[in-house]
DNA sequence: CTGTTAGCGCTTTCAT
DNA sequence: ATGAAAGCGCTAACAG
């Protein structure tokens, strides 16, 4: 392995020198400084991470879990978008098993204590959930995607969070369908009061209410609820056809559940169903489904990592700094997304059309989600709220 | 952050003592273990991974990659499976993206300079891998999840790898369905010749053949083919039952297509749909699947890993030491499998219920599939095939 | 602007 | 059986 003694030795300079080329280029001579990179590029030098490590305490690295199982379908592509993000600033990845809140919790103690990662990413935060209250104790820094609902820490400057708005996507969704002449439109969610699923489920009943698509009284016989599998949905969308046959759209608060609803359809209907998530499944099904922007969710827990770590004992203001999210990449946002302070249970037509011909955020069939920037509401810049895309199929 | 030097002190010995008695404690006596151990535990300390790495030149972590969309919907159980082994096993999992092939050579340069990772584990190897080709020629250990179908390494001692052997999961849910009375048997396959799916074709073929269920001529009215989505399976499904109405099972290679079948089929029909990988979609549709023992293999691939690493001079002599799978692990392997040298197109019944009452590998409905330890057929211990458990719902 | 010194925390010699 | 010395590769702090 080439170390930087030999780069030191084959450019005729100190290894000091060579460390500034690469850590602090601007304060060596551009002389010099193009020697060594000429001896760093001809030696295929790559600085050891053990050792930097060592010398600068910051592993440079996230933890994030995985679970014996996940239901979501989506967890791979977030992880994907989180390595991509990561990689970009030269953070690495470290999966560690998560078969329980109290396992990972061992897992936090042990990764923290060898040093192995400076900060984590959490996923499905519960209520009261054990792992905030450990890393707050321990002073350990971390991110939460997904909002700690029911946890009173929402708007906790020490619990940072990025999520996607559910309650918009679907009420976006709502309207679109409304927009498009469907009468009759049920929903499909999950048991229980989980706080993404109830999120959602509000998008489509306060759209509904507030276009007087239906009365209060009436809204029950539009809703069913079933647990997250294709059975269920389609149990449902048996269940909620028989009881209103003049539905002529469902919304499903998942994916999985969209498809089971829409294999439930008698053959030679019009009604519409939706889902969540954009699944490779809904997409082979050619149903509408909301999109998580992923990579945008990805940056921002990055970025705030970062700001985490580069200030470690600045006390966070509350207040919106200004530069917003944009303000602290170093080159590498790409379009980076407007923050729009203020509530998120907005109505649909946000002011500024952000990109080309589009003023919704609905998306044409044919052009793909992934090219439009997802648009925040946010609170502050380490409480980020991001708009999903509605996909029309 | 507490050191080597602070448990010292407190121990009242030397670091080098307290290395010792975490590395080698059997050359320090007992005594003075006990003491440093108390000392240890009482100010919890654990080594500094970078140190260590620095120091041993070993970073005990392995890299994987995460594709931007995963099809399989298997792979995040696989993950959790590998970073359990591997969190058993003192090693750490690093995730790396990898959008192409090309992508990822280019992550295996970057992890490996810098001393990231020692090994990597690589999936969906396709025919002449370019991966493979960058790996040997940098000398960079790795394990394959897979085989290295078509590269002409499937016998070669530096290319490890793990599999489930689809032809005999496939094969062997052939035969039950026979054995229980099902006498028209149609496999819906993937589209162009691809190992993995090739081999389960030819296990459902093979099987069919030697049964004299169906003639050579006949068996192309039997087969259909679909790319791996529900859609798909649909149209497929119902082309396979228009050819040949007398049909009474379909055996799919895929979980998704067996979903997209079992929705295509009539309502009162009594036509039974299987598919491969267990996955909640088919499990909460009902249907027969084919488990992959992931854990086991999970188990194999950190084996192996930790044999190239401890040993990494040392010429593979291409001889089952005897020993096998269980001999390297130290008290963790539980429920070691067998090895079964030879071919692994075996008929069926192969010798030696290794288990309760069941002799045969067909798991019944209610007794899980996760508690049977799967049986190894390998060529030697670093090509493992792993039977997959049939589930039967 | 560059070089020297020191040390991050650990473990492999080699003495004792 | 234990301790002392050295150094893995790098970078912060200072001196020049």
């Amino acid at each position: 392995m080439v170390s930087i003694k030999d780069v030191a030795r084959d450019a005729g300079v100190s290894p000091q020198t060579v460390s500034n080329c690469i850590n602090n280029p601007s304060i060596v001579k551009p002389a010099t400084r193009k020697v060594v990179q000429a001896s760093i590029a001809r030696l295929n030098y790559t600085p050891n991470a053990s050792a930097r490590r060592l010398r600068t305490q910051r592993s440079n690295t996230i933890g994030i879990g995985i679970a014996p199982v996940s239901y979501s379908q989506v967890y791979d592509r977030f992880l994907h978008a989180l390595v991509t993000e990561a990689d970009a600033n030269g953070i690495r990845v470290l999966l560690y098993k998560t078969d329980s809140q109290q396992d990972e919790i061992r897992q936090f103690a042990a990764l923290a204590a060898r040093g192995d990662v400076d900060s984590f990413v959490l996923t499905d935060t519960t209520h009261d959930d054990p792992r905030l209250a450990w890393l707050h104790e321990h002073h350990q820094p971390f991110v939460l995607f997904g909002r700690p609902w029911g946890c009173g820490a929402m708007d906790d400057p020490s619990t940072p969070w990025v999520d996607v708005d559910g309650h918009y996507g679907i009420a976006e969704m709502t309207r679109h369908l409304i927009l498009h002449g469907r009468k009759h439109i049920g929903f499909i969610g999950w048991p229980g009061v989980s706080g993404t699923g109830t999120d959602r489920y509000q998008g489509w009943r306060d759209t509904m209410l507030d276009a007087r698509m239906v009365s209060g009284d009436e809204l029950g016989q539009l809703y069913e609820e079933a647990s997250n599998d294709i059975i269920a949905g389609q149990t449902a969308c048996i269940a909620l056809l028989d009881r209103r046959p003049d539905l002529d759209a469902i919304i499903c608060v998942s994916d999985t559940l969209a498809v089971g609803a829409a294999t439930a359809l008698p053959n030679d209907t019009d009604i519409v169903i939706t889902g969540f998530d954009d699944t490779v499944s809904s997409r082979s099904m050619g149903l509408s489904s909301i999109a998580q922007p992923l990579t945008e969710s990805a940056r921002h827990i990055i970025r705030i990592t970062q700001e985490q770590l580069d200030a470690p004992a600045a006390a966070f203001t509350g207040t919106n700094d200004g530069g917003g999210a944009a303000s602290t990449a170093d080159s590498h946002s790409t379009g980076a997304p407007e923050i729009v302070a203020g509530a998120y249970t907005g109505s649909g037509s946000d002011g500024g059309g952000r990109g080309a011909s589009s003023t919704s955020p609905v998306a044409t069939p044919a052009t793909a989600a992934a090219t439009v920037p997802a648009t925040v509401i946010a609170r502050d810049d380490r409480h980020i709220l991001l708009k999903p895309t509605i996909v029309i199929r």
